[in-house]
DNA sequence: GACATCACGGTAATCGTTTACATCCCCGGC
DNA sequence: GCCGGGGATGTAAACGATTACCGTGATGTC
């Protein structure tokens, strides 16, 4: 059927082994026998057989990377930066998704040991029951933890830093005459929740007008709805300024605002966080925070490089600054 | 290091081809010596090798995908629907993205050859440079174009009727009242914008008031942008329904639309297709062509299954019927 | 000229399964 | 009682690469 290494070599004249060697970095074989060797493979169209030198060499060029959706904007342009990333080095990129479900997510997982990836790069959907099958899985390869995190740590870990992030846009905010602040995120169920309510927390001194309205519910676009209609109840103490725990929230409080004819930036500034697409698609333009997707890709890649090619803590965590990105919906 | 097939069949005293038969299918095995294999794979925590399993049988029990990129929506539904069918049929999904370069394209369906998956599916980024790999990868595996489809046809394909989409679209306007109209859209250079240009000049007829006005540019908000201010130009001559190829350059006519003062839908009506989704976020929600992408999915699935399973025709060519979906940009 | 060193190349074992083929046993039909 | 058939099992040969190990000849050094 397919042409083999066997036949290469054949018809280069020299043995499979200096075959295998020759196209494979080409080290310890003289120069003429290598050329020979990929003239040969050329002449026949010679397709090596990936699963085989995966089988005898223990290493399949492949990693795993599971995500609760890639149908979510972030997780897709998340997926997309580590699979260039992988691709530059060569690696093959096997992608499954978990639906939020940590059952699912450990079939996943285990699906892909089994399918011998040489590392596995994985967003915990759920911050306690993912645990047992992440830290199984990192038992048996190098495995990474990307963006969100399992409680209370444990593996490496990259993502963003949601404090800092939050703090930036607490600080903007400020600075651009607010004297109230609101906070609308959602409940602590993942370690990003809980890492922007932390950090919303702790930026609050900043302003001196007052901070307590706290508003806890999901990452979704009701909820931002609700939460609005919430606020507007009392016309006169609506915050002046509101941050939003993500983008989708934010488009959502940004809509309810409008429809209730508030002004924004003018009456009430408005903060997102992630920095998605159609961020800088509302009306107004939505002032957010962006996570750096292409450095966490290529940092999480390179973390797991560096793990395979030999040692390494394994307990590596890296939270990447994020950066303020200015727009509309607030003042400068 | 890993637990092999061997120690399970000592532990249950049998032999490994026993063992392999019990294990996968169990057909052939007497009931008792098949508990026994089980218990014994369980008790070791074997794991089984995929990778020796896809030499020997010759069969990798995954499928490749190629899509020019994850981060735009469209393609991150299709590829999450591709994950969770295969995922059904027990099938891993390797994952490339060809970055809209016909190059890059060959490179990773070559790259995706190489690991052996069994099948492949491939939204081809240009309609002819896309040509001489994926008809080469079709003479190796199973394999199915998806949404877009090479110039001329030549190979299966799965996607959607966009010629009825339109039409239902044009129809859907003229019912609620526009007499005149106009299609924005993109140059035909892939062979969706093709088949909806087609669709348009194919449902024209329909619309007794006029539809000659048709403005090409490529499938980005920009080019919805400027084609809508293209059309204001002549305010007593601004159609009362516009056609948009898709729902970004829909997005981007709605908006420049607003900014004008022109009521949606009182004074035009507006339709996208896709059906994305910020369709329904949009101001007002926008109505449109929905992509029935689990569909697709499933049916580019099912077919690579039947031409695995043996024969059938290597030239299925199946266009899904979209369905309308009516929201607040037109009258009903 | 003897010997250590080195670069290169070949032979064959190996990775962990699946599966072709042979064997054995049991049962039913004649 | 013999034979054919069929189901369960074992033996061993694949699958197609990589690589440990060893042999060979060339080279350098004393």
């Amino acid at each position: 059927m397919s042409v083999t290494i066997r036949e290469v070599a054949e018809r280069a004249g020299v043995s499979v082994a200096t075959a295998s060697r020759a196209l494979s970095g080409g080290r310890g074989v003289r120069p003429a026998n290598r050329e020979r060797v990929l003239r040969a493979a050329k002449e026949l169209d010679y397709e090596p057989n990936a699963v085989a030198a995966a089988l005898r060499s223990r290493t399949t060029n492949s990693v795993g990377i599971v995500v609760p959706r890639i149908s979510n904007p972030f997780f897709a342009t998340l997926v997309e930066a580590v699979e260039r990333e992988a691709a530059r080095g060569g690696q093959g990129l096997l992608l499954s998704t978990s639906r939020y479900d940590p059952e699912v997510e450990a079939g996943q997982l285990r699906a892909l040991l089994d399918r011998r990836v040489d590392a596995l790069i994985a967003v915990p959907c759920h911050s306690e029951r993912s645990r047992a099958a992440i830290e199984a899985a990192g038992q048996r390869v190098p495995t990474v933890q990307l963006d969100l995190c399992l409680d209370g740590g444990g593996g490496s870990w990259v993502g963003v830093d949601s404090e800092a992030g939050i703090l930036a846009a607490v600080e903007h905010l400020v600075a651009g005459g607010a004297r109230t602040l609101a906070y609308v995120g959602s409940e602590p169920t993942d370690s990003s929740a809980q890492a922007r309510l932390d950090g919303y927390r702790g930026a609050a001194p900043l302003c001196p007008g007052g901070t307590d309205r706290v508003l806890l519910g999901d990452f979704s676009l009701e909820w931002g709805h609700r939460a609005a209609r919430r606020l507007l109840e009392n016309r006169r103490e609506l915050p002046e300024g509101i941050v939003c725990g993500n983008d989708t929230i934010a488009l959502g409080v940004l809509r309810e605002l409008a429809r209730n004819g508030v002004e924004v930036p003018g009456r009430v500034m408005v903060t997102g966080f992630d920095d998605i697409p159609f961020a800088e698609l509302a009306e107004p333009p939505l002032t957010t925070v962006r996570q750096p997707l292409e450095q966490l890709a290529a940092e999480a890649v390179r973390t797991l490089a560096t793990r395979l090619r030999g040692g390494e803590e394994p307990h590596r965590r890296v939270a990447i600054a994020p950066e303020l990105v200015v727009r509309a919906s607030t003042r400068a």
